[in-house]
DNA sequence: GTGGTCTAGACCACA
DNA sequence: GTGGTCTAGACCACT
């Protein structure tokens, strides 16, 4: 499980670690019941508090992506996903939303700007001058 | 110029209200050249402090899309606006891996997320049901 | 008399008057007992406030680089020009040392610093990639 | 970290700590990856608000000259640091410009001025009589 | 304890 | 009246 932490970045360590692992799940990495490492070995494979990777757990295991188990520790989970509930679409909107604004702003072609969308949704790398 | 404002939302005042502004550049509802309300107005009409505003104002202005006109006050960038700097690409492509990973997790098909980027970059509030 | 404001600029517009005036005297343009144009032309010229100009006058003839006859109206100070004060090479001083400073932490090497020196005394525009 | 502040300037306070910043990374006093104290801490030691010191280092952290670090707190730029932009020519220019210009008007000499700069540089106190 | 955000109220330079 | 600066005090998220 590859992990890049930005700690200069201004979203929080734990949330990059949350988008991480749904990153992993999205890619396949992680398959439903996989286990994860448990909190202490991943603070210090991270060089970070433990604090932080637990409220890392805590808010996937909230929102369904996680499960915590007594014997197996923590787990992507085996049931069934979360799916695309009103309040998961209202946040991408609403993201969306203050992204394209700006894109237009700056002069950005609808093409170019869907084109980033399906190469994200699709894991690819968009490259430069491509 | 409307706008409104969550204050229990976990995303700053200020960044809302700078969201905003470029959300009605983008529409179209502020031009280049156009006088905003000064910090102190804005601020009674939100009925928040002036420095929030300010902050809004500056965030802006550093960015490029504002200026401080020392005749007309603060005024939309009247010249050429920032264009596609690889450090808005980044951040675009950033906040994209995130949100599609979360969709794709949740079971999202490609289509409905470029349907919904479709119609963020278009302005058009994509239904419920559609 | 040619006279280019920056209504962005952060230096108020009548340092920016005042500047121009002196560089005209550096360079020749303006001579001692040379007369300057009315507080009210020049407002009219400029487009500015009255106010503004009067002020920039005010300074410069605070500073001694100015004189106001009652018929002549301003003119360049025809006697002997302020000399090169202490306060003077203070404020000299301490703007040098700012400027190297950054000049310093961003790399720029001592040669490239003093020509941009040599040059801004002599009036060259130091030109690019030279 | 010695700092000098004075109150009765006309320039800002938090300028003055950028400036003072930026001469000690010149110096050398404050190397790369360095952490800068707290903005509380630096604000009880100059005895003045905390927002002011604030804002000295977010205006270095927007210009490239520190990093706001997640466990370190506020750092000097560990990476490259800024380069010899345009901008910063421009500013170098401006400045030099308008300095010059009030020197020749006042008599000073070429070398006079180019000996300042070249002190200036090389954090040397010129002295009076010297 | 750290930085980030927000409020409230004040003074000043500028136009 | 405008933005710029500074102070003071408060709460919060994060580590």
């Amino acid at each position: 499980m590859f992990m890049e932490l930005d700690l200069q970045s201004e979203s929080p360590i734990y949330t990059q670690i949350a988008e991480q692992l749904i990153e992993g799940i999205a890619k396949g990495d992680l398959k439903p019941g996989d286990a994860l490492p448990s909190v202490r070995s991943l603070a210090a494979d991270l060089d970070i508090n433990l604090h932080t990777v637990n409220k890392a757990y805590q808010t996937l295991k909230q929102e369904g992506f996680l499960q915590v188990h007594r014997k197996k520790g923590v787990v992507v989970q085996p049931g069934e996903m979360p799916g695309v509930t009103a309040g998961f679409k209202d946040k991408v909107q609403r993201q969306l939303r203050a992204l394209s604004a700006e894109g237009i702003v700056r002069g950005m072609a609808e093409e170019e700007f869907l084109r980033l969308c399906q190469d994200a949704f699709n894991r690819k790398n968009t490259k430069e001058g491509e």
